[in-house]
DNA sequence: AGCGTTTGTTGACAGATGCTCAACTGGCCA
DNA sequence: TGGCCAGTTGAGCATCTGTCAACAAACGCT
C-alpha cells in the first residue's frame, strides 16, 4: 500500500479509536491490528506515538473545523448567529469527536497543547470578521480567544432539556459583541 | 510512619512532580524513589495510578482553591472585581500550578475529568453570591460557567506586556456583569 | 511472658507497551 | 540479470504498571 494511503488509514483509525479511550489508553497495538499491520510498521511511519497522537489530532481539528467558515449575511449580528449555530449544530452532530479533541487539549503531549492552542488562533479571525470589528488589536484577540473556549465549554455543558438551542445560540451570540464592546 | 501522613508525603510528592512533567510521563519509580519507599508501598495506599493521581488533583484543587472566597465590599461590581483580581494573581503566583491542574482537566482519567467538572460548579455559586445574582436558574449557571472557563484560558493566555493587569481585571470584572445580563 | 493479629514494608515476578534493529520481499529500472 | 528502494516484519530490549507472598515491628489479649 503508498505510504500516503496507509498514513492516512492510520490516522483515521487512531481517530476512531481516540473518541472511546483516552490517549494513554490507546495501545498501538490496537492500531495496528485494526489496520492489519505490524506495529514495527507503525512506527516506521510516526517514529514516536507523540507523533502519530499530534497527527491524529491535527488531521481531527482540521476535519472538525472546515465547515466553520465565515459565511454570507447582511448584519453582522446574522453572520455570528450562523456561526454560533452551525458550531452548536457541529458539537451536536459530533460529540463524541469534539469532546476527544478537546480532551486532547489538556492532556499529554506538549506538541498537541500548542497544536489546539493554533487552532483556536486561526479561529480568532474568523470570529472577528464575521462581527466586523476591524479594530483587532491584542486585548480584542484575547478577549475573544477567552470568550471562544468559554463557548466551548457551555456547549459541551449544555444540557438541551433545560435550555432551549435557540435561547443558547441567542445568548452566545449577544455575547460575543458585548465582550467585544466593553 | 504512620498512614494519613505518609499519604499526605506521597500526594505533595506527586504534586511536585506534576508541575514539571504531565502525567503520563511521571513514573510511580520517581515518586517512590523522592519519597525513600519502594514502588510496591505507593501501590498499597493507592492501589492504581489513577486512584494516585486522582488525589493529587483533589488535593491541588482544594489547596489552590481554598483562597477563592465571596469577599466584602459595598457594591456587587467592588466584590466580583476583587475575586477577580485575586484569581488573576493566584494565577500570576502558581502559574505551573495552574496550567498543570487544568491540564489535567482534559488528559486521561474519567475521574479527574470528572473532579474538574465539580470544582468548577463549586465556584459558580461563588460567582454568582459576589455578583449579587439571586436568579439563579439553569441558563445563568451555564453562562456563568462557560465564563468560569473562559476566564481561566483568559488569564492563561495573557501577556502582561500587550495588556496591562488592570485593563485585564476590568475587562473581566464588566464581562461577567454583561453575561449575565443579557 | 507468650502468642496472634494488624500494620507498614519489601523483593521478586508477570504482563503490557513504547521503541530499535537487522533482515526479508516484491517491484522497478539499468 | 542484478541491484536498489519502498514497504514490511519478527525478535528483542527497556520501562512501567500492577500482583503475590512474605517479613518485621507494634499492639492487644490471655
Amino acid at each position: 500500500m503508498p505510504a500516503d494511503e496507509r498514513r492516512r488509514q492510520l490516522v483515521e483509525i487512531g481517530w476512531r479509536l481516540l473518541q472511546s479511550r483516552p490517549i494513554h489508553e490507546m495501545a498501538l497495538d490496537e492500531v495496528a491490528a485494526e489496520a492489519g499491520i505490524s506495529r514495527t510498521l507503525l512506527f516506521h511511519y510516526f517514529p514516536t506515538k507523540g507523533d502519530f497522537y499530534a497527527a491524529v489530532v491535527q488531521s481531527a481539528g482540521e476535519h472538525l473545523l472546515r465547515p466553520v467558515v465565515t459565511p454570507e449575511g447582511a448584519s453582522a449580528e446574522e453572520r455570528v448567529r450562523t456561526l454560533v449555530e452551525g458550531f452548536v449544530r457541529l458539537v451536536e452532530r459530533n460529540r463524541s469527536s469534539y469532546t476527544a479533541l478537546v480532551r486532547a487539549a489538556g492532556g499529554g503531549d506538549q506538541r498537541v497543547v500548542d497544536l489546539i492552542g493554533e487552532i483556536r488562533d486561526s479561529l480568532v479571525p474568523k470570529w472577528l470578521a464575521a462581527a466586523e470589528w476591524t479594530d483587532d488589536d491584542a486585548l480584542a484577540r484575547l478577549v475573544v480567544r477567552g470568550w471562544l473556549v468559554g463557548m466551548e465549554e457551555t456547549v459541551l455543558a449544555w444540557d438541551p432539556r433545560t435550555v432551549r438551542r435557540e435561547q443558547l445560540v441567542q445568548h452566545l451570540t449577544r455575547s460575543l459583541f458585548a465582550e467585544l464592546a466593553l
